[in-house]
DNA sequence: AAGATTTGACCATG
DNA sequence: CATGGTCAAATCTT
């Protein structure tokens, strides 16, 4: 657990750097290339920069316990590289949400992809909770693919109109490895809501106690933000012009992180996504034996200089901006940013924008 | 009985 | 036409 100091100076300085960049971005181009927007945008991300590293300080100092510290920060951090883009090219009727409700109009319709992957332990019969209610609505032999996909909805899509999905393939080279694409923004109460209550505790706890072995305990206070293993996170582009953006996903898997670790990066790194020109973003619990096999220096920084430290567009902008949003809707509850995405960016149709799923498990082990 | 899952059929897309 | 995504009836679970 020597690490978690070093895990958590190195976001905070993390945070404090991107908030700087952004910063000395913004005056380098007060009075031109951007837009009014997007210069709005950038200023809600240094604030966000700053409301997190104060963030860790304020955790760090309020709590002793450093494993939640450390898982703050992971899912803090984690939700940094998340970026979204529209589509230009599709029109806006097809970014309404009304599209959704006709089947026949949805494969045409812009969308947004959360790609993660997440591990599991060996045994597993699939992926967990992750703070949403889920229903499957399909399972497909994918060509190529070892293992079935399956097709899940939200579970208030007829009730709430809540048009959220996500898919989940196991992975071939290690079936301990699930990557589960998430699409669609939760519109339902519990997407509203920053700490999805599980209706069904009982449900849940079968669940999880299925899924782990170890459980872990947590104090009361502290049972809100429950977060467990983060593991890559992944921005492609979609064939279509449609952008699949990142976002982490706090696991409730504890237990299975010192097992599987291992292969998160090799499989990360050897996917071809990632030589063409995408990026990844490791992320790895802090807590994990295998931290220390990280470089020493912040491996996640690198990943941000490359966004940082290369000329920006208005649609790099946006995605840093984005990330921004994301952190808005900070799953931990007592954080107060209350920055709400559908307002950050007024040229998306806000019920197409899509964010993190805010996946806070409070999970009532 | 209501809700969830399974699974083959259907459909859109490239 | 092959493939992936969704539908919906049948089936299972609660």
């Amino acid at each position: 657990m020597e690490n978690d100091g070093r895990w958590e100076q190195n976001i905070l300085i993390n945070e404090l750097v991107q908030g700087m960049e952004v910063a000395r971005r913004l005056k380098e181009d007060m009075n031109a290339t951007y837009s009014a927007d997007t210069k709005d945008l950038l200023l809600q991300r240094i604030l966000s920069s700053y409301e997190k590293a104060l963030l860790i300080l304020r955790w760090n100092a309020s709590t002793s316990k450093s494993q939640n510290m450390s898982q703050a920060t992971a899912t803090l951090f984690s939700e940094s590289p998340i970026s979204i883009s529209a589509s230009p090219l599709r029109d806006d009727k097809d970014h309404n949400q009304e599209f959704k409700h006709d089947s026949k109009k949805r494969k045409t319709m812009a969308k947004w992809v959360d790609q993660v992957r997440v591990s599991f332990e060996s045994g597993l019969e699939g992926p967990h909770e992750d703070g949403y209610n889920w229903r499957k609505y399909g399972q497909k032999d994918i060509l190529g693919a070892k293992y079935p996909r399956s097709y899940y909805r939200c579970t208030f899509r007829n009730t709430q109109g809540c048009w959220a999905t996500k898919q989940v393939q196991r992975s071939d080279e290690d079936p301990t490895i699930f990557d589960i694409t998430y699409k669609g923004r939760h519109t339902c109460s519990q997407g509203n809501k920053a700490v999805p209550q599980p209706k069904s505790p009982d449900k849940h706890e079968k669940l999880q106690c299925h899924s782990n072995e170890i459980q872990h305990r947590q104090t009361s206070e502290e049972s809100l933000t429950t977060f467990g293993t983060i593991m890559t996170v992944k921005r492609d582009m979609v064939g279509n012009g449609e952008m699949e953006y990142p976002f982490t996903f706090p696991s409730t898997s504890f237990g299975s992180m010192a097992q599987e670790s291992y292969s998160l990066i090799p499989s990360t790194l050897e996917n071809e996504s990632f030589l063409s020109s995408h990026f990844q973003t490791h992320l790895l619990y802090p807590n994990m034996q295998e931290f220390k096999y990280l470089p020493s220096t912040s491996f996640q920084m690198n990943e941000l200089d490359g966004i940082y430290n290369r000329p920006l567009s208005e649609s790099d902008i946006t995605e840093i901006i984005s990330t921004n949003t994301s952190t808005t809707n900070s799953p931990v509850p007592e954080f107060n940013f209350s920055l709400d995405p559908v307002e950050i960016d007024p040229n998306f149709p806000p019920n197409t924008l899509d964010f993190s799923p805010r996946a806070l498990i409070n999970k009532n082990i």
